[in-house]
DNA sequence: CTAGGGTTAG
């Protein structure tokens, strides 16, 4: 005979009574008062009524309010839950730190042969997802087909999403041509899964061709581009999408405003922050964050300030993007304010708030500090440095000119040091002219990362620079070999809301006529201030008059000349340059500041330099 | 029940 699963409520208390517990139940909002509405139900019995009890499990085992070890305790007492306890419970561990958990309960939801429904595989799939269990993505796959699950669309929409999400674009891809079911989840799952994968153009062709886009596919197309390093085509996605009468929310501006940071363009973040404003959008954690990091990175930190001050949930994410900020405008000891503050907010700080405020240190020469904040990591935060962190030591004992001890620090380091490490120490070596060491680094580094074309020419400049022209070559021709092709200097300079984007020896910009004529002038100007090019280490073996046509046509000289003649006398020029900024650049143009009285903001790879009156605030330390 | 978002060394 069948044993009895559930006494019926009106057997055992008052229908009354049961009533009035499950009215409790319903709005219980915290673990204590679950646990007296916990107590009452096992004294009247009312537990073992499977509507309650689930009820109760669902309680426990939601992510928010609840206790999912309790649910736990109380599942593993049900005698022979149902499907959906089953369920509530794989949800709970799917969305808990141990989703290996929510495997191993299917796995006795099987052994008991607890039928499964169309609730199971979602949950199970979003575990599998965030464990990256590839194995067990596919033995479940083989169950969704042979329990009939293989055609109902959440559950194949799932299973799109882990294939896309683990990186497996391949079975996504058969999967969506398999189904007979798809819907818009569907398909933005595959362009996720492109996008994640690096081929846009795949991405673009679903989205191109999928029957209805919505936020999501526009989103997933934005944030794809962006860590495509196409910031561009984001913001072009994103014009498209408000013609298309999207309505925005804040997952889509997050994803613009990167797309903002990267280009350094002030205007469009800043019209951003004011449709935020205007349509009472919320900052949440993740938004303002963001907004703090576009107004840093292009170059207003008294805005990012202010909109810290707005937000009202400062977690570490935010303090760590304001001190992120102040170490790429090199402004180390307010870095060092901020953390402090932070920590006397209760705050505590995690690794990437300790990369934030080493590289500030780095770029403001705060040796002593920096060491002393390295040495607490472990001592008192209880972190061990990472890899990161050993980079950020060895490139601000590098640029101190502390080359010895830097590279003490990589022989003494627990971790294998990487492409990263040694080019600290390549940069160090060429800053301070060290080129013994920085041919010897040079050719570790062409080693580790053969496919860099930064690597070769930082290698054939410090050659260069010796006068060995024969060896520079050499190097060059290596590098030729190998078929790797120099990243080419781009500057991006944003006039009137349009970025502008100049090349190194470009000339397709359509006003590079006026520009080259301006920027004869200007250097006459210059000339009669003292200015010298500085040829020095350019690598090409050429006439001093051709190296100097080569380093005129640098994309941040172009970038700043034109900047100049489009723009009202006085006005800040706002410049971002991919590469590191070359010192002729530099000197050229903080004469520029002085004698055509402007200042000029700019960002290079690593930091922001602020040109005016003839200095700039990178004080020559970069 | 399924799809999009965070700060990060050179």
């Amino acid at each position: 005979m069948a044993p009895i699963l559930f006494t019926p409520t009106s057997q055992l208390s008052s229908e009354s009574n049961a009533a009035q517990t499950l009215h409790l139940l319903q709005r219980c909002s915290n673990m204590e008062e679950l646990r007296q509405i916990h107590g009452q139900m096992l004294k009247t019995g009312l537990l073992l009524d499977a509507i309650p009890a689930s009820k109760l499990l669902a309680f426990c085992a939601s992510p928010n309010s609840g206790s999912l070890a309790y649910a736990r305790t109380v599942f593993d007492r049900i005698f022979r839950p149902n499907t959906f306890m089953w369920n509530t419970m794989i949800r709970g561990y799917s969305n808990s730190k141990e989703p290996e958990e929510a495997l191993l309960l299917y796995h006795h939801m099987l052994y008991h042969s607890v039928p499964h429904n169309a609730y199971t595989f979602p949950f199970l799939l979003k575990a599998c997802s965030s464990m990256s269990a590839s194995e067990e993505t596919q033995q479940i796959h083989a169950h969704i087909i042979k329990m009939g699950f293989g055609s109902e669309i959440y559950t194949t929409n799932s299973l799109l999403n882990v294939y896309s999400k683990s990186g497996d674009i391949k079975s996504a891809r058969l999967l969506f041509d398999q189904v007979d079911q798809r819907d818009t989840v569907s398909w933005n799952s595959m362009i996720d899964g492109y996008t994640k994968c690096g081929e846009m153009e795949m991405a673009y062709e679903i989205f191109n061709h999928m029957p209805e886009r919505n936020i999501i596919s526009w989103t997933s197309m934005i944030s794809g581009c962006v860590g495509a390093g196409k910031p561009k085509e984001a913001l072009n996605l994103f014009h498209r999408m408000q013609t298309a009468g999207i309505k925005l929310d804040n997952v889509a501006l997050v994803s613009t405003l990167q797309a903002c940071a990267d280009l350094g363009v002030l205007d469009q973040g800043k019209w951003i922050h004011a449709y935020i404003k205007k349509h009472e959008i919320e900052i949440d954690p993740i938004l303002g964050c963001v907004l703090i990091d576009m107004y840093t990175k292009c170059g207003d930190l008294e805005e990012a300030i202010e909109v810290f001050r707005k937000m009202e949930e400062k977690g570490v994410t935010v303090w760590t993007a304001m001190i992120s900020g102040y170490a790429i405008h090199g402004r180390g000891r307010e870095a060092l304010e901020w953390f402090m503050k932070m920590q006397t907010a209760g705050v505590e700080p995690n690794q990437m708030t300790f990369t934030g405020i080493l590289t500030a240190c780095s770029h403001a020469g705060l040796v002593h500090e920096a060491k002393l904040l390295f040495e607490s990591m472990e001592r008192i935060h209880g972190f061990k440095p990472s890899i990161e962190h050993y980079g950020c030591m060895v490139d601000l004992l590098g640029r101190a000119g502390l080359l010895k001890e830097a590279e003490e620090l990589i022989e003494n380091m627990p971790v294998k040091p990487n492409a990263a490490i040694w080019g600290a120490l390549l940069n160090a070596c060429h800053i301070h002219g060290n080129l013994e060491l920085g041919k010897q680094i040079g050719k570790i580094l062409i080693q580790v990362d053969p496919g860099h074309g930064g690597r070769y020419i930082h290698l054939a400049s410090i050659h260069a620079a010796a006068g060995e022209w024969n060896q520079a070559a050499r190097v060059r021709r290596q590098m030729k070999e190998q078929g790797v092709s120099k990243l080419p200097g781009c500057s991006v300079i944003s006039v009137n809301g349009t970025a502008h984007e100049f090349l190194a020896g470009d000339g397709s910009h359509p006003q590079i006529k006026e520009i080259d004529h301006a920027f004869k002038h200007i250097v006459e100007r210059l000339r009669e201030e003292g200015y010298k090019p500085k040829l020095g280490d350019l690598l090409l073996d050429l006439e001093d008059k051709d190296k100097e046509t080569a380093i005129h046509h640098h994309s941040e000289k172009l970038a700043v000349t034109f900047g100049l003649i489009s723009t009202k006398p006085g006005m800040t020029i706002r410049i971002v340059k991919n590469l590191r900024v070359c010192e002729d650049c530099h000197t050229v143009i903080k004469l520029i500041s002085k004698v055509y009285a402007r200042e000029i903001l700019m960002r290079d790879r690593t930091r922001f330099h602020r040109f005016k009156d003839g200095n700039c605030t990178c004080g020559d330390y970069w």
